[in-house]
DNA sequence: GATCAAACGCAACGCTTGTAGCGTTAGCCG
DNA sequence: CGGCTAACGCTACAAGCGTTGCGTTTGATC
């Protein structure tokens, strides 16, 4: 029937057509989704609510996002081609407390929190969003990286340090009580895991000096007789 | 044919009759339920998958629990009130090490972490599995609290220290990975998790001393003067 | 600007989901 | 042991979801 190898289902950035109405059906599919998730959350979006919002055919909805989390999980892909960069206040604890409250600020409102709740939700469900989310947090985790690497430079921070490891150390708790125990988030949290991650990091505990691929999992030397002896 | 009554279990909810047919059935509504999740997945799991394997009427799944969301979180409740301590391995290090491993391991296997998944996945999509996902964890968190008051009678850990912050910040990198940014788990994850909770502890970033109801959530004297400046 | 193929719109259909009415079963109690 | 009633099973049905076939529009190409 149809011989449309080369794409299993998403068209996306690389179809065949880049510009004209396909672009324009991309953009008002990806806007009436957001506006959905917004207003009504996720349980309720449902394709014919972004049928009827985008004017575009349900049948076309189908066809192209193959449902409700493909639509999601595109309208993550485009959110993740945004130009956003960690801030830079001078100071590794400054850095890390801004990211935090940044965190904590973009879910304040509901209406703004629907939207990124959503794509993590619609990973549960989905393989597609789950990739989506996952290539997502990759990249955005990845320019936090600069602000660990610019108080290396500084010196505030060992030079061998898992950048990775302490941004993800920062938001961990943020987003463990946004998404897993529900409980509500203030700028003392923020500042309290920003501080927690800086704390570990200035004791080495993020160091992979020893041995980077981690070939022994089972017991390392403890970097915690920095740590929980020193107090 | 099969009374095997493992254990009195609590009544159903809002139940009259607490005893009988309603208990049967809410059983066998569980055990499918956690079937269903370990064989094919929450988005797999729907209330007529739930009426084949248990035997129990579709009309009679809608009327007690709702939809697939209520037996999720029913299921929920029902796997809070389990007798699990956590471990007493003699040291704070030990203790959050081991905390943070059984973590991992229980979301090792793909089988073992399909249940405790779709528990949080559902909880984007009910209300109500929210709500007891909120309460399974509050309890679990305060069960792991006593680790840290363990260690602050040992000395090891300053007397204000806040118990429920420490072990947040033990589980939440572990809990991001899997949730969220979806990578993979291995014990030197969990060690660092670990160890960066109780350097972080050490440091006194977790102590509530100064104000508990944190009336200034802008600015903080700043518990990082012992963190990122520490080194 | 004529041609061609990709992408979309349209209407209709089958299937699954969720609900309602009503009869039956089973636990509780006198 | 016999009545009472909550809880459950059964049938049927309404609504929404997802799919299909075909005609139309649109953008690229020569």
């Amino acid at each position: 029937m149809n011989e449309s190898i080369e794409e299993p289902e998403a068209p996306a950035p690389g179809s065949r057509r880049p510009g004209g109405r396909t672009a324009r059906t991309r953009a008002a599919v990806r806007d009436a989704v957001l506006t959905g998730l917004s207003e009504h959350g996720y349980p309720a979006l449902t394709v014919e609510y972004v049928a009827e919002h985008s004017g575009v055919h349900k049948t076309t909805l189908y066809r192209r996002w193959g449902g409700v989390e493909g639509m999601v999980a595109d309208a993550l892909d485009l959110a993740g081609e945004d130009r956003w960069s960690p801030p830079d206040t001078g100071s590794l604890g400054g850095d890390l407390r801004a990211l935090a409250r940044e965190v904590v600020d973009g879910f304040a409102e509901p209406a703004d929190a629907a939207a990124p709740t959503a794509f993590v939700g619609a990973a549960f469900q989905s393989p597609r969003a789950a990739e989506a989310l996952r290539s997502f947090y990759a990249e955005r985790f990845r320019r936090c990286e600069e602000v660990v690497k610019r108080a290396v430079a500084r010196g505030e921070a060992p030079a061998g340090a898992d950048a990775g490891a302490v941004v993800r150390a920062v938001s961990a708790p943020l987003f463990l009580r946004l998404f897993v125990t529900r409980e509500p988030l203030d700028h003392r949290l923020a500042d309290q895991a920003a501080d927690a991650a800086a704390a570990a990091l200035a004791a080495g505990v993020f160091d992979r000096s020893p041995a980077d691929a981690a070939p022994t999992t089972k017991d390392r030397p403890a970097a915690d007789t920095a740590g929980a002896a020193g107090g």
